[in-house]
DNA sequence: AGGCGGTTAGGGGTTAACCCCTAAGCCGCG
DNA sequence: CGCGGCTTAGGGGTTAACCCCTAACCGCCT
């Protein structure tokens, strides 16, 4: 569930701003731009999730208060729908309850105005790292669910069974086929899954989450 | 590396708590107590690492403003030392900075002083039920982790060559062994491991991080 | 010196996995 | 209606895995 979005090439790493104050977003552009970032800015919550790629390697920088949507809203919304991009929350105003519920959020840090430019960028570079390494992670889960997908009902099921460590025989006898209609899903799910073992296959599945 | 300390079967949950002040230990030894909960109290984060027990079911509540070493430092070396136990800090005089600090290190919580007792019994109780949830996953992996240094070093050869799914022939090939004398050392390996087939014995490989 | 655990190796037989070929019934789509 | 994809199934052969038994060599400890 990552990273099958928007099928572009684009795979320099972005850095979504989403502030409400005009000046502190122009401010942010002016700091990252010249690092050779990618930066791509809105005024509310509402548009960045209307308008960001969910499926670029990227970070957000958000600020709390704005009208609308808060910026801790926003990163729980991102959090239900599955997103695994790394989050900064900056605060103006922020408190120790704001701060723990962000970080409790999952933020990778909480940081308050006036911005300390230097560590921002340090901040800004360690998500986009994390962002980077979590694309890696999901690559070859998000290809075997791919190569899954294009399994037919009947070699998947034999596929789980397989990689559950069952023997053929009794494949066959769970599902009542034969012992020969066995091996020839089998055969089918290993090549479409392009696993060269029993044990390959396991491992593919448990990686995708496949035994439940 | 978790779970094989202090033999004795005390397998009820415990809550450790950390904080200097005297009346403030008690306190919160009388709010525990009546709920239930083994309480274990420490004047400060040396006695705490002197003489808690590592390998128990256990929560970790701790101030953060101590003489000597503070809560966030002790929480740190916990971490340093691979320790699991959930850590709830509490302060007196917090600031976002430190509240950051804390849940970076891998806080449950953060609560300012005066205490919420309804919360703090709540995220205490959450601390204990996530104890007992990673005690639980680390059980086998132990398990795992205690047979497999059962094997001798021949075997431990074998089955991780048999766990990336090699057959036989090859894995002699690669030892310069008889293909007999793999058969043996598998078979051990296998019955030492109490695994019932070689994707028993990758999971398990995989699961203790036998590939690396 | 004898015993014990680890490593090595073979004989011989059974079962399971894998490979290539054929083939039939079913269902949807052009 | 025929074609293709999915599922079903068998024949027949090769290779690998598994099981039981014997047996030698080495190093270490009693």
């Amino acid at each position: 569930m990552s990273g099958m979005t928007s099928g572009g090439t684009g795979d320099e790493p972005i850095v979504y701003i989403v502030d409400d104050d005009d000046a502190m977003r122009h401010s942010l552009e002016w700091l990252l731009t010249p690092l050779g970032l990618a930066v791509r800015s809105f005024a509310s919550a509402d548009a960045f999730l209307a308008e960001h790629d969910p499926g670029r390697t990227a970070c957000l920088v958000t600020d709390v208060r704005m009208p609308g949507m808060s910026g801790l809203e926003l990163h729980e919304e991102l959090v239900r729908r599955g997103a695994v991009l790394p989050v900064i929350v900056i605060s103006g105003h922020g408190d120790v309850p704001m701060a723990v519920r962000a970080m409790r959020t999952g933020a990778l840090d909480f940081i308050e105005k006036p911005l300390n430019n230097q560590l921002l960028i340090e901040r800004i570079q360690q998500a986009l790292r994390l962002a980077h390494t979590r694309r890696e992670e999901t690559r070859e889960t998000d290809a075997i669910r791919a190569r899954l997908a294009a399994l037919t009902a009947r070699e998947r099921e034999v596929a789980q069974l397989v990689a559950a460590g069952k023997q053929n025989k009794a494949i066959a006898h769970v599902l009542g086929i034969s012992l020969k209609t066995v091996e020839i899903h089998r055969h089918n799910a290993m090549e479409k899954m392009a696993a060269t073992t029993g044990a390959d296959l396991a491992r593919m599945l448990t990686l995708v989450g496949g035994v439940g």
